[in-house]
DNA sequence: TTATCGTATGAGTATATACTCATATATGTG
DNA sequence: CACATATATGAGTATATACTCATACGATAA
């Protein structure tokens, strides 16, 4: 408990550093989402966003609450993504000014929420 | 190349997500340090420093510049540190108020670099 | 040139990690 | 109760990853 920042911080990356994973993570965004919500908007299989779901959990990155059959993940910490904002900026500002990527983390989530049935 | 943001970030997460690569950022920090620095700094074999330090190259994480037989490494945009700074406040946010950690990211640097010869 | 210092590299290994499959556990409904 | 839906879990597997060892490379000095 006293305070390694190194390792705390790399055992965040690390949980964020799965393209799935960081994937349901931009999905949850700063709202609050059941897993089928989740598997829609990623189109990833059951099993395998319970299982990344589980991973996440363990981290504390996201919390649950059960809404009757359903149950609701949200992030432990929503300016989470202002981070994940914050480090795209940081991505495509080194790269070819072509192509630059503008849309918040929450935009790219909806915009693939609509494009998967 | 046409933007999946999810996989680019991860991609980053990824190499940031190791406790000793991290520590080698850390020691970067917002400066320019030879790899005899950082193997001081960070208490880590040079064999494991160049390895990591190789990995970080290669996601272009960091850049070099050499002068006489000294490499000097940089963070290829510093405002990272900043970044680690806001995830750092994140992470003993949730935490018990006892035990809260303040420093900055180059504070702590520094002061590993002070505690081993 | 030879030696020395600073740094990188290829290959081998042990461990960690993402993923899948089959199955289990709620919760609700007829 | 039986059944359906929503979600989780344990175990197995293939691949990725961190680390080490031995060695090579580049720059400078003697």
């Amino acid at each position: 408990m006293i305070n390694n920042l190194p390792e705390q911080l790399a055992r965040i990356f690390k949980v964020l550093g799965d393209t799935n994973r960081l994937g349901i993570v931009m999905a949850i965004g700063k709202g609050s989402h059941s897993v089928t919500e989740i598997i829609n908007a990623t189109g990833l299989s059951q099993t395998l966003v319970s299982f990344h779901l589980r991973v996440l959990r363990k981290a504390e990155v996201v919390t649950t609450r059960r809404e009757g059959p359903f149950i609701y993940y949200s992030l432990s910490d929503p300016s989470l993504m202002d981070i994940l904002d914050d480090l795209s900026k940081i991505i495509n500002s080194g790269r070819s000014e072509t192509q630059k990527y503008t849309a918040t983390a929450s935009e790219k989530a909806l915009a693939r929420q609509g494009r998967e049935k």
